[in-house]
DNA sequence: TAGGCCATCTGGTCCT
DNA sequence: AGGACCAGATGGCCTA
């Protein structure tokens, strides 16, 4: 039995839904709470259900089962006016005939204990307390989506990746780094960033993109200047006026349309040929699954991640990290640690960014 | 205004 | 019994 406090004030008409066993279909009871009581009926209610829930529920429950409105004031009626369990003896609105006062057969099984005020009250109770656990859990939730969204490469406060957006670029991201890592090669950027923008909105695309310096405005100023306005041109400039990926601009800049700086690009055949393996996306769909790529983490890299503390808080990060050797002997740099971004501090190996303040500066 | 994203509520299920 | 987890529903907010 599932009584329902209608705790929403102000709200007229409550939807009720229930998914039915096996069919996965959706049905729906209009409740018009009354003023005597905001309780919504319970599913098992012989008068509605009839049955047990989907029992024997019809699959063309939908738009069927749309309880008229005074059938529910009638119904909540008799609700409002539940006994205290000590008039349960009297009980009630069962006739000889077997049949109930409306005239449908009784319920068979065992009875249903009486909502008593005190029950209500605890029902009630016990809802808002599960709500806020709820919520809390969900929090939680959010909060780790946060952490996750900071160790990802593109975190901007201005700019968040939805959670869905998070969790894609997480796993391109793992699995980039864990083909890295288990193959020892150093990737292309392109191919990283195409890596990691698989599957991912436009946005988030262009958002990566912006963030890992391949965009538009860079690659026309190329084309524009082809004096090369700095000497140390890096590679990834090289292979970024290479190839082209649809719609790759600044996260805030000019329309992918209105730019247009790359040709399309075939991701799958690069990223397998540069990674000599299958891409997770077009080489199984079952990605997320058994084909989770190879962990090894005895490598080279290490992460930009701005939450020490939780990562020393635990074992299992800390064994992973640890054993990264000190960012200083990895290459280039005396710069700061947090202006690093994996995986282009690493990648270059000297070639430095000629707007990696640019990029720091997204990032902050 | 439609669509995407999100927070919240809610009932069901599973587990302790 | 109660908590955790999950998924559906719903309404609000924002943006193209």
């Amino acid at each position: 039995m599932a009584w329902v406090p209608a705790l929403a004030v102000g709200i007229s008409v409550i939807s009720l839904s229930a998914r039915q066993e096996n069919s996965g279909e959706i049905c729906y009871l209009l409740i018009i709470p009354s003023k005597s009581t905001m309780l919504t009926l319970p599913f098992e209610d012989p008068v509605i259900m009839d049955t047990q829930f989907g029992a024997s529920f019809p699959r063309d429950c939908v738009g069927e089962t749309k309880v008229n409105k005074q059938e529910t004031f009638e119904k909540e009626e008799t609700l409002s006016h539940t006994m205290d369990e000590e008039d349960s003896e009297k009980d009630e609105d069962e006739h000889e005939d077997g049949h109930d006062e409306n005239g449908l057969p009784r319920r068979r099984g065992p009875r249903k204990k009486k909502m008593t005020k005190a029950r209500v009250d605890r029902v009630k109770m016990r809802r808002m307390e599960a709500n806020a656990r709820e919520r809390n859990r969900m929090h939680g939730l959010n909060n780790a989506l946060d952490s996750l969204r900071k160790v990802v490469p593109c975190y901007s406060k201005t700019q968040k990746l939805s959670k869905i957006e998070t969790l894609r670029l997480a796993k391109n991201y793992i699995w980039a780094l864990s083909e890295i890592l288990s193959s020892g090669k150093r990737p292309d950027l392109l191919s990283f960033v195409q890596t990691l923008c698989k599957g991912l909105s436009q946005p988030t695309t262009n958002l990566v993109a912006g963030c890992l310096q391949l965009n538009a405005r860079n690659f026309i100023s190329d084309q524009i200047n082809t004096e090369a306005s700095f000497s140390g041109r890096s590679t990834y400039e090289s292979v970024y006026s290479t190839y082209h990926s649809p719609g790759v601009g600044t996260p805030s800049g000019p329309s992918v349309d209105a730019v247009k700086p790359f040709r399309s690009f075939n991701y799958c055949s690069s990223y397998e040929s540069f990674y000599e393996s299958v891409s997770p996306e077009c080489g199984s769909p079952q990605f997320d699954g058994p084909l989770s790529p190879p962990m090894n983490f005895n490598g080279i890299f290490s992460l930009k991640h701005e939450e020490p503390v939780e990562y020393g808080k635990s074992c299992h990060y800390g064994a992973r990290y640890c054993a990264v050797p000190p960012r200083s002997s990895i290459g280039q740099s005396g710069r700061a640690q947090t202006e690093l971004h994996f995986p282009y501090d690493i990648h270059l190996r000297g070639q430095f960014y000629p707007a990696q303040e640019e990029i720091n500066t997204f990032h902050n």
